[in-house]
DNA sequence: GGCTAACGCTTGCAAAAGCAAGCACTTGCA
DNA sequence: TGCAAGTGCTTGCTTTTGCAAGCGTTAGCC
């Protein structure tokens, strides 16, 4: 399981301002923050809530979920998560999402026994 | 723009514990949050940051986008392909992806019958 | 040199988050 | 009936968030 830590997105998003030559203060007034505030999202004092790391990546025109991912609160990508994907699929009611879920569940669970390819 | 406003949040998570058939205190349990708190952010009084939501998400075990976006914190995205998901995934041998496959098929068929609130 | 503007950071403080304890109510079981 | 256990909600309280004001530094400009 990869342990991001919230702390890390602080790093971040300075990297990420860094790269884009704006200032603290500016960055802070565009995300509509008060610049000591970011200053301390951006060394890790501070835990900001989803809004305002939402505004801040705005802010920065990188994606929120970039931002969460990178924050620990959104389960990494690179290797497809299937739940995710059922999750967030417009297609199907919640009914069937959880259904899916359930069965690849059960599915994973078992999977020990039966190896493939 | 879809402007969910953050207080939706809470009625959805409400919703989604309701249809789950699991109280209150045993979803904040799960969450690891008070249950005084968790009844809070139901109702719209508080706005949980980015980790309570998260850990809120993972005890339903609905995704934490669903609910991001859900709060307004995420602007909707187009969905992931679950099919790509299935076919992979490691954990799945070529049996089971096959049936997840046609599952999730005949659900995304039959689709416009029955749409949830 | 002096002056202005911009930088990031520190410092109190108000407001909100988050919890432990406990209340009022319902359900089931003796 | 009585009581034990479960439900959601209210009430103080501590902790954390988030900000206004201001500090020390640096860079340009006269």
């Amino acid at each position: 399981m990869r342990k991001h830590g919230v702390s890390e997105v602080g790093s971040y998003i300075r990297q990420q301002r860094e790269r884009s030559a704006i200032s603290l203060r500016k960055l802070a007034e565009r995300a509509g923050i008060s610049n000591p505030y970011l200053s301390q999202i951006e060394r890790g004092l501070r835990k900001p809530s989803a809004e305002i790391l939402n505004a801040i990546a705005r802010a920065l025109s990188i994606s929120a979920e970039t931002l969460y991912e990178r924050a620990g609160l959104l389960e990494g990508r690179d290797a497809p998560d299937i739940e995710a994907a059922i999750r967030s699929d417009a297609t199907l009611n919640e009914r069937q999402k959880q259904a899916l879920t359930e069965i690849y569940r059960s599915f994973a669970a078992g999977q020990d026994e039966e190896e493939n390819t």
